[in-house]
DNA sequence: GATGACTAGTTGTCTAGACAAATAGAGCGC
DNA sequence: GCGCTCTATTTGTCTAGACAACTAGTCATC
């Protein structure tokens, strides 16, 4: 690539970090790197100078400006893609989670195109945590689908289903026809279920997860755990999702 | 420290990594260790084999095994501690975030003791976002108070919370006396508060807020942004929370 | 025009070595 | 016993260099 003076932003101002301070340097290129994006040198979307000019800029080894940018890239200031470089990154979505929640419509009322696809689907028997939550006893069969969810064909969450089987026997297949889990509870005599609790934390990602979600390694991912059930109150399925953070932020509203 | 055979856990079967094959060595090392510890090789709390133990034990550089290391750290396997070692992480503290949030109510509910100070209270004016989810006009003053939040004597929460001024004025020499918010509250006349909306998201902490919460750097915060609104619908504040990820969990029960 | 080989640029991984910083224990002086 | 220094151990930071993997463009060939 030449040296298109459109194709990056033009460097900050270098200048000396103060070593032996007790201040990493590190961090120190970390903090000028995030003001100069706050302060709008760095534009969203806009390309950062590669870790070797930085590098040179600041005086220092490449492995150093490469600590300080997954620092960055870790608190969602920036994106680092192998091959073409770092970018300053942009905004998220709402994820709503009330207790009706339904992943295409959460979607479609941010004007974005859900879709989804199902990664697997798996029949096991409960071990003694699961069947407690879902109601049933140990060792019953339980039907576990994985889905992967878009917003605008970028994957937003991971999710994995756990259906009571003997209840819900047909899924499989009504999901080979459809991917929607809504439409296929609707096929099964479910046409409406809620939410009724849902446990939240945050991890980086496993690297299998990293890669579906098309997410840095180093920016987290936000686990949910959360229990549907019918209007009878009868458990409909337990559910584990993981958001990437860098592009969905939960709603809870009370 | 000599060597003793009980202070660490025995080392588990080495053996050759798989070179050249298109899977990271620091990948591969983590995969093993992530097994060992779930396979009770190495329990909970326990220490781990030092990093020179390690890359002797898989013939890598001692870097490529502080690779792995940071990996596990983050998705909240291990906790590493610079002059002590690594250890088996433990489990957390669920929070919930229901429309009455307490924080000490909360902890307590958990057989825990709850505990906090206030690190910081200062004024300034409402810039146009904060004004407007305040429902105050631009430019009016804004009291800001910074608290660190305790379970047990180990941080839990950093909490930033936005009042209007003209109305929580007494605030800051309330907090003076008396850490607890709500107490505060209440002596301004506000005895009973909601949350009304709460969005949560997740990122790397910065290195101040890893260390007041005295986390890794590594391990992401959950971050919640809400609005807590008085019995008439007045809002009361708005407040960033960031929970340590290795130690809380949100609850959100509808 | 489409395809494929090649090349330059950029981030990812691994090794090697040095020293700093934090911890914990041993030993000493009082 | 108490406090202090000293030392060994362990993790943290920085440098240096090499090569792999991926991206995007160029150029020759068909």
């Amino acid at each position: 690539m030449t040296d298109d003076p459109n194709g990056r932003e033009t460097l900050p101002a270098g200048g000396l970090l103060a070593r032996g301070q007790g201040v990493a340097l590190w961090r120190q290129i970390a903090q000028r790197l995030e003001r100069d994006i706050a302060s709008g040198t760095h534009a969203p979307g806009g390309r950062l100078p590669t870790e070797a000019d930085l590098a040179g800029l600041y005086n220092v080894n490449r492995h150093t400006v490469r600590r300080a940018m997954e620092e960055l890239e870790g608190r969602g200031l920036v994106r680092i893609e192998q091959g073409r470089g770092s970018f300053v990154a942009e905004d998220v979505v709402d994820y709503s989670l009330g207790p009706r929640t339904r992943f295409s419509e959460i979607i479609r009322r941010q004007n974005r195109e859900p879709g989804g696809r199902i990664l697997r689907v798996s029949e096991m028997a409960a071990e003694t945590g699961l069947a407690e939550q879902l109601g049933i006893r140990r060792g019953r069969p339980v039907i576990v689908v994985e889905r992967l969810s878009l917003s605008d064909g970028r994957p937003l969450v991971l999710g994995t289903h756990h259906f009571p089987a003997t209840r819900f026997g047909r899924l499989p297949e009504l999901l080979r026809q459809d991917p929607s889990i809504t439409t296929a509870l609707t096929a099964c005599g479910v046409p409406d279920y809620r939410r009724r609790i849902t446990r939240i934390t945050a991890r980086l990602p496993t690297p299998e997860e990293a890669e579906l979600l098309q997410q840095s390694r180093n920016r987290p991912v936000l686990v949910t755990e959360g229990i549907n059930t019918d209007p009878a109150g009868e458990v409909v399925d337990l559910t584990i999702g993981r958001y990437a953070a860098g592009r969905a932020q939960l709603v809870v509203e009370s």
